[in-house]
DNA sequence: GGAAATTATTTCAAGTCTAAAGCGTTTTTC
DNA sequence: GAAAAACGCTTTAGACTTGAAATAATTTCC
């Protein structure tokens, strides 16, 4: 008896690689291994920047960005979703920001169980502050990239996002 | 006087995002937003997943991931730099898979300074266990792009990885 | 060869994060 | 309209994470 998906072929080449691709799944897992290195590449360099610049956390800030593009305030669920962290995360967060003066807190008058957030006008004006400098730090992480080529990115990370979502989704119903 | 470019347009259509976009860096910044996103909807679940069949955190598997392929062993500051999580993480996240009998520890007999990490027979068993389940969940995700979409995402990747390298080099150099 | 700089790791404090349990509030169901 | 389910948030315990300071070993530089 052989067990040939366990051999180690004698020598690698397209072929090869590409004829085991199936049963292993090898390319996805460097293509997703490679997707979490440039995430934790920029992340990590934008949280030392962040600190060192404006001793502001990545995660407050994170907040903030929700805010700032919603005038009426965001309901704590939504910030969670948003930003993916959990629920008992934020309670926090919130708090300290609360007491920073960045943000205020206030109770849904129609859902007395939802507080709404909001940015309070240092809140803004400092996280507008932050996020200019924010901006031209990212773009700098793209700037070898052609126009086209982020285009084709975008294009690509949106598939990825739609394959994701759905994987996950189908699984929890099943 | 006026400030345009604080102005928001009367109508927005490809020419004013396109015209836009030198100034504030919106693309880019959009691009990264979608780039987390992706990462964290698939780390998370990823977790998830570990946790609940395996209980099996995340952090450690990724160490064992390292160790797997690596037939000598690895020295931590190796560790830390392939996961980019700093050298202090490392220090307890290791203490706990000698422990749990998954890892073994020596000092480097050339430089005393250094600690060699190696699989155990234990650890590389249950990793192998875990990893092939892994790579099914991995491969899932990536199921509604082509092997065409995975190559050219590969490709911009790797063009991202190295343009985002060099600009964070750069500043360090500065 | 010895002082000074560098390197590998550990320790520590403070912050972030999750899952799960708990507490009111609201909605659903009969 | 009351019981049951669902929801939004907080609390808690425990794990992870970082940056900075400390320690020990090695390398560099005169």
């Amino acid at each position: 008896m052989t067990a040939p998906e366990e051999q180690t072929p004698l020598w690698i080449d397209a072929e090869t690689t590409v004829a085991a691709r199936p049963a292993d799944h090898k390319m996805e897992l460097r293509l997703w291994l490679r997707l979490l290195s440039c995430s934790r590449l920029i992340e990590n360099d934008i949280r030392r920047h962040l600190n060192a610049e404006f001793d502001f956390s990545l995660p407050r800030f994170d907040i903030l960005a929700q805010l700032d593009r919603a005038d009426e305030g965001l309901v704590l669920g939504e910030v969670s979703k948003r930003l993916m962290v959990s629920a008992g995360n934020i309670t926090s967060l919130v708090e300290g920001l609360v007491k920073s003066g960045h943000i205020t807190r206030t109770t849904s008058s129609g859902d007395r169980r939802a507080q709404i957030i909001r940015l309070t006008d240092k809140g803004r004006r400092e996280f507008r502050r932050m996020a200019k400098v924010h901006g031209d730090w990212i773009a700098k992480y793209f700037e070898q990239l052609s126009q086209k080529d982020i285009d084709k990115l975008m294009d690509l990370l949106a598939s990825l996002k739609d394959s994701t979502r759905e994987t996950i989704l189908a699984r929890q119903q099943s």
